[in-house]
DNA sequence: AGCGTCACG
DNA sequence: ACGTACGTGACGCTC
């Protein structure tokens, strides 16, 4: 039989509060109720060794009760200051111990009590209720026990029927008539003056309850009884009503909620504040492995012993291990392993939900019901983070680094005990509508779009990789033909070696290791030397046959001709996603010859065609409407060319006047606000000198005051609370903002600025793209590039498809300016228009 | 494994 | 005086 305790914190609370010393920490903490409280709570845990615990806590002052006796509890004296600050401590605590506790608007500890109990009862559970409060012994019964402290905290006395029969001579369920009689004092219940509790025991005992007593009422004592009696018989009604434990208190929980989960690491720091220095030996965190020490462990079990309950599972090679927080269960057969997965009756936690679509997949069987990603979870509080490995979960999440290849079935009961924590984080920290409306789903969204994957022309490819060949080879001669000697021209240091200090070029930039040869340093070498011309060249057809040619051939998919990209959703910062193995977000298009490999890309049935919708100026319109900036705003609102428009503000031209110099200035500094801009940063991307850029950046802040403020205001924030969130209320910690070292300090606040727009535009495609997988639209969605989605679609319905898309991204959210989508369409990812 | 370089948004 | 624009991934070289 499983055991549940419940406990009744206001009591525990306030008994240890009267019982201890007022103890005080250095920092003057008052800690004596909470010290009381936890030791108790320790003790029931080792004592008992429960599989379900609860506390419950009276809210507020009024209740029920006080509607029909106003007087209820009226002698009462308010809580001591001193005391009050300790409930919160107590709950704080109870967080760290994932224990669940329930307070209820209207009624008593007591009724929640009393309704748990209640409860219980259907799930053939064995009570024990911990309290100083005699009240709730009525509720003992066959199934429910109550601990009574006595003196002290910790030392208690157990009553079940047959000793609360011994004690009273009368059934537990007769002690409300008592109560009813005689009244309590402290309670402020009036009852019939003059009865004692010998008096009323003496009556309910010969007549039943209290309903007895007053059929009878002319047997009852002598004379002057009588009278009291019979002119307090409302009263003895109200005191036995005010008495009763009322058992149907609207609380919603499940018993499975209440499982002993693992503390948190961090109860651990809460008792060394607190100044616990004897409990601590007592918190023993037990690490998954001693625990398992004593769980069973099920082989071969049938995928129908877990038929609707909630677990975590780890998957292996050739095995899944379940745990539903007690037991381990062993899946080994494949067909048991599928019946598992696809069981809608069974919630499952799992580590990471993507690679688990793919690996079922394999097997024949989409997954129902993973409900929890352990690895998105983790991201979204921390993502700054560079992996999420079981280690890392498991040591910030349950304070155990015991886990470990050997014992994979450990990972399953980790898996279990930290998913709640990271639910719990997630909650607390107001991610959990994004963790559960955007990133769970989007998954599933990433899993389609990897599986779909893109056809590739092969072909066409071969055909580039021989061009390019051919003019790699030429321009390698032609570089030779500058030099004394043949050189690696890919090596930096052999590159450098030759123009430094054979052509003696002029050292525009160093790095750590010697001379920088980068783009930025040959194009201002170009007038220089005729060599630098075929270097800029051999560098561009280098890195588009080796990178885009050579490495997109040996990732073709053997049986389909496709190329299936990785997407990554727990990588970056700032919410974006990224692609790997080959990274399809990175494809040449600004300068044409590398665009040329995006001919490559090709739809995988001759009817259909290649669509790409991207968002036009995304980052800049969130901007407009994070900052409300009125010239930015009218911009946009006027569909001006934004960057036209900020050259003739800043120029203070008309806008027909802006000339293609001042556009591209413009569209820089732009870019520049975005990224948190700095005139050095401009300076280096305009080619001018820190002064100028200095000087345009003023001017810019002058027309676009509400831009500045923003900034401004951004930085603030997030000195003052740590981080930074998207509109989606995403969140990402900027710990240096307050570094004392300038160069950190600096980075640290145009990663603050950066964030919030950046992260936005991610969250707004993410929407997009979870809304369009929804409405099964007749398309494939095939790649995500950050502010670009691209679609294979059947030429027919093309055009029926498209505004569908395009509704669909554009009304992801209502912002002050409009989200606008571009369309391009054609038979590759090169001829699109 | 870390660096330099360069492709994209 | 400091010395970077924000966010990524892949390649080749060097150690």
């Amino acid at each position: 039989m499983k055991k549940l305790i419940v406990i009744d914190g206001n009591s525990l609370i306030y008994r240890a509060f009267f019982a201890l010393p007022l103890l005080q920490t250095e920092g003057g903490r008052y800690t004596n109720g909470v010290y009381g409280f936890t030791t108790m709570l320790l003790k029931m845990l080792e004592d008992e060794k429960p599989d379900y615990m609860l506390v419950a806590f009276d809210k507020g002052k009024k209740n029920f009760r006080h509607d029909t006796y106003k007087e209820y509890k009226g002698h009462r004296p308010s809580t001591p200051d001193e005391l009050r600050e300790q409930f919160k401590t107590v709950k704080e605590m109870l967080e760290l111990m994932n224990i669940k506790f329930y307070e209820a608007e209207n009624y008593e500890a007591d009724d929640i009590i009393g309704t748990v109990c209640e409860q219980a009862k259907g799930q053939k559970l064995k009570t024990t209720v911990v309290t100083g409060d005699k009240d709730i012994l009525q509720l003992v019964d066959e199934s429910v026990e109550v601990m009574l402290t006595r003196k002290g905290i910790t030392n208690t006395e157990r009553y079940d029927v047959e000793k609360f029969k011994e004690v009273y001579g009368i059934n537990p369920a007769q002690f409300i008539d008592i109560k009813g009689l005689m009244g309590d004092s402290s309670d402020n219940i009036p009852g019939v003056p003059g009865v004692g509790e010998k008096t009323a025991l003496k009556f309910i005992k010969k007549y039943k309850d209290i309903e007895g007593v007053y059929e009878n009422v002319e047997e009852c004592g002598g004379p002057k009884m009588r009278e009291k009696l019979k002119a307090n018989k409302d009263i003895a009604f109200i005191s036995k009503d005010l008495a009763t434990i009322f058992k149907e208190v609207p609380i919603d929980f499940k018993f499975e909620d209440l499982n002993i989960g693992i503390f948190d690491v961090k109860l651990k720091d809460m008792f060394m504040d607190l100044e616990f220095n004897s409990l601590l030996p007592k918190l023993n965190i037990e690490t998954p492995q001693q625990q398992l020490k004593e769980l069973e462990i099920k082989g071969n079990t049938n995928a129908k012993d877990l038929q609707n309950k909630k677990v975590a599972f780890w998957w292996t090679d050739s095995t899944i291990y379940v745990c539903d927080g007690k037991l381990v269960y062993k899946l080994e057969d494949e067909k048991q392993m599928n019946q598992f997965l696809c069981d809608e009756s069974i919630d499952k936690i799992c580590y990471d939900k993507k690679s688990v679509l793919h690996k079922a997949s394999d097997i024949g069987c989409q997954p129902k019901e993973l409900k929890f990603c352990s690895v998105i979870a983790a991201y979204l509080l921390k993502p700054e983070q560079k992996e999420y490995t079981m280690e890392f979960l498991s040591t910030n999440y349950i304070g155990n680094t015991a886990v470990c290849d050997e014992f994979p079935q450990n990972y399953s009961y980790a898996l279990y005990n930290i998913a709640q924590n990271l639910k719990k984080e997630l909650e607390e920290k107001k991610l959990w509508k994004l963790y559960l409306e955007l990133e769970l789903p989007l998954t599933e969204v990433l899993y389609t779009m990897e599986r779909n994957g893109v056809n590739i022309d092969r072909e066409h490819l071969t055909e580039l990789k021989d061009e390019f060949s051919k003019r790699l080879a030429d321009l390698e001669e032609k570089i030779y033909s500058y030099t004394d000697e043949k050189f690696n021209i890919n090596s930096p240091k052999q590159l450098g070696k030759i123009l430094f200090e054979e052509l003696n070029l002029p050292v525009i930039k160093k790095t750590k290791t010697g001379y920088s040869t980068d783009v930025s340093v040959l194009e201002k070498l170009r007038t220089e030397h005729p060599i630098i011309e075929h270097l800029l060249q051999y560098r561009m057809v280098a890195k588009i046959k080796s990178t885009y040619l050579e490495g997109m051939e040996g990732l073709i998919g053997k049986n389909d001709g496709k190329i299936h990209t990785h997407f990554n959703q727990t990588i970056t910062a700032t919410g974006r996603l990224s692609s790997t193995e080959p990274n399809l977000q990175n494809i040449p298009i600004r300068v044409e010859e590398g665009r040329k490999v995006r001919k490559i890309f090709v739809p995988h049935q001759k009817d259909n065609i290649l669509v790409s919708l991207d968002y036009s100026q995304i980052e800049l319109r969130i901007m407009a409407h994070m900052s409300q900036d009125s010239v930015m705003i009218d911009g946009f609102k006027k569909e001006q060319d934004i960057h036209t428009r900020t050259a003739a503000e800043v120029y203070g031209v008309d806008l027909e006047e802006v000339t293609y110099e001042q556009r591209r200035n413009a569209k820089a500094v732009n870019f520049g606000i975005v990224y948190g801009i700095s005139d050095y940063g401009l300076s280096q991307n305009l080619g001018i000198s820190r002064k100028q850029a200095k000087e345009y950046i003023d001017r810019y802040f002058e027309r676009y005051v509400g831009v500045k403020s923003f900034i401004e205001e951004t930085v603030e924030k997030a000195k003052e609370k740590g981080y930074v969130t998207t509109l989606f209320n995403r969140r990402r910690y900027i710990p240096e903002i307050n570094s004392r070292s300038f160069h950190r300090r600096s980075f640290a606040e145009r990663t603050a600025v950066n964030t919030p727009i950046q992260g936005t535009a991610a969250d707004i495609i993410k929407k997009a793209m979870v809304d369009i997988h929804k409405a099964n639209l007749a398309c494939d969605m095939l790649l995500q590039v950050h502010d670009d989605l691209v679609f294979e679609i059947d030429k027919s319905k093309a055009d029926q498809v498209i505004p569908q898309i395009r509704t669909l991204m554009e009304g992801t959210i209502k912002l002050d300016v409009a989200l606008t989508v571009d369309v391009n369409k054609g038979n590759n990812w090169y001829n699109m228009e």
